[in-house]
DNA sequence: TCTGGGGTCCTAGGACCC
DNA sequence: TCTGGGGTCCTAGGACCC
């Protein structure tokens, strides 16, 4: 295989910094971003909060205890997927291969455009000062002959750096990489590698391949690849991407619930916005899992169960979920529930056949209509929730603008 | 008022069929 | 009397990512 050329671009602090472009006052100064529902965590923190011990993920008095200052914006994803739209857009320009990873991070394959465009750090600077004068943002780019290797390389400096990994430094740099830096390897895994004496890159790309797969199956292989800075993974533009293989939402309710009636509300609820996602983008699917989480955050329930035929609308997806929940011991207050609908058929747009069905599906799609143009939950089934439980806000850095990944609710 | 929410992939074990 | 093996589908759970 010929020497490729992989950018990857990693927004920095994306969602804090959008709320410090949008509203001045916060600018310069440490925030954070939180959900919207009452038990919440830091979704992002500007780098002025991090400076002061402020981290993605955790709890909002923990936020305020090392600092106090701090000011909290509940997170608005519109903002951020028309500005990630943006920042695509103008990536496109230099190359169709662009991957998007995330709302904040993309992979581009420079390999064929350097004719046009010339060495990948022209383009990196370009599309750092675009970004920078037309969205007030910064991002970190790493520069390598793979995916692998270039989002290593995006993580070195932060934020604004530009980092290039080329083939002939690779094994250098790999030498005394702790494994824990690649991603792929988790806590987990590290701890594991570790515990057989394996503490670098260098270390893991020299080890015999059979004694990595006796440990960990499979992915043996792959792993001391890895640690050899070896990827062969190609940027995969989203018509290249493959299906969706799941549809889910989950909510951690504002106070733990006992109440049958309770859970069926919310229960129902999340039914509602995994079909309508579904049926947006023309899936249905056959499992449907429900997941519960109990009071004491640590023990949960759940179950799945597949059906003899895949549904998407939101009352087959409600009474399988409460069937399953009607299997499961409840010994305490419940404090998160989620369903997903996995299994998926992309039926692209066929009307059920018969005419019942069919009228059904009709009316489904009216009201899905009304709720796409006016807002989630507008209409909706009768035993829905209060105004202020509506349409719980997600804020997850794991969607992507585009296709059935967008959860942007309204 | 302690601890979110969206996914993917892999493993292991059981049921069932040929 | 005892004992097969491959394949598929399904479920539960864990590790990992942003």
């Amino acid at each position: 295989m010929s020497p490729r050329t992989i950018l990857h671009l990693d927004m920095n602090a994306f969602f804090a910094s959008v709320e410090q472009q949008a509203n001045p006052e916060l600018r310069g100064r440490p925030i954070a971003v939180i959900g919207s529902g009452g038990r919440t965590v830091i979704t992002t923190a500007s780098y002025e909060a991090r400076k002061l011990g402020v981290k993605t993920g955790m709890a909002v008095w923990e936020a305020k205890r090392c600092c106090p200052e701090i000011t909290l914006v509940v997170g608005d994803n519109r903002k951020y997927t028309w500005t990630s739209s943006r920042i695509v857009e103008m990536m496109k320009e230099y190359t169709p291969l662009v991957e998007v990873f995330s709302i904040d991070e993309a992979f581009l394959d420079l390999t064929a455009s350097l004719g046009i465009f010339g060495t990948p750090e022209r383009v990196a600077y370009l599309l750092k000062a675009r970004i920078r004068h037309t969205f007030g943002l910064l991002c970190s780019i790493g520069i390598a002959p793979n995916k692998l290797l270039a989002k290593l390389a995006s993580d070195m400096h932060k934020p604004d750096g530009l980092t290039i990994i080329r083939p002939e430094d690779v094994s250098r740099v790999m030498e005394h990489l702790p494994v824990g830096e690649l991603c792929g390897i988790g806590r987990k895994m590290e701890r594991h590698l570790n515990l057989m004496s394996i503490y670098t890159c260098g270390e893991l790309g020299r080890c015999d391949v059979t004694r990595l797969s006796k440990k960990f199956g499979i992915i043996g292989t792959r792993l001391k690849e890895m640690g050899q800075g070896l990827d062969n993974s190609p940027v995969a533009p989203l018509e290249a991407e493959d299906e969706v293989k799941s549809v889910g939402h989950s909510m951690t309710l504002r106070q733990d619930i006992s109440r049958r009636e309770d859970i069926l509300k919310y229960l129902l609820q999340l039914c509602e916005m995994v079909g309508r996602r579904a049926r947006r983008y023309g899936v249905s699917g056959r499992t449907v899992t429900l997941h519960i989480r109990f009071a004491d955050f640590y023990s949960g329930a759940g179950r799945q169960e597949t059906l003899k035929r895949a549904v998407n609308l939101s009352n087959d997806i409600y009474r399988a979920a409460v069937a399953i929940l009607d299997t499961l011991e409840l010994p305490q207050p419940v404090r998160q529930l989620g369903v997903k609908l996995s299994n998926l058929e992309y039926q692209g747009g066929q009307l059920p056949l018969f005419p019942d069905e069919r009228k059904k599906h009709e009316m489904v799609c009216a009201m899905d209509e009304v709720n796409n143009r006016f807002g989630d939950f507008t209409v909706t089934f009768g035993s829905l929730l209060a105004a202020e439980e509506k349409g719980s806000r997600v804020i997850s850095p794991a969607w992507r603008p585009e296709g059935i990944r967008n959860v942007q609710v309204l």
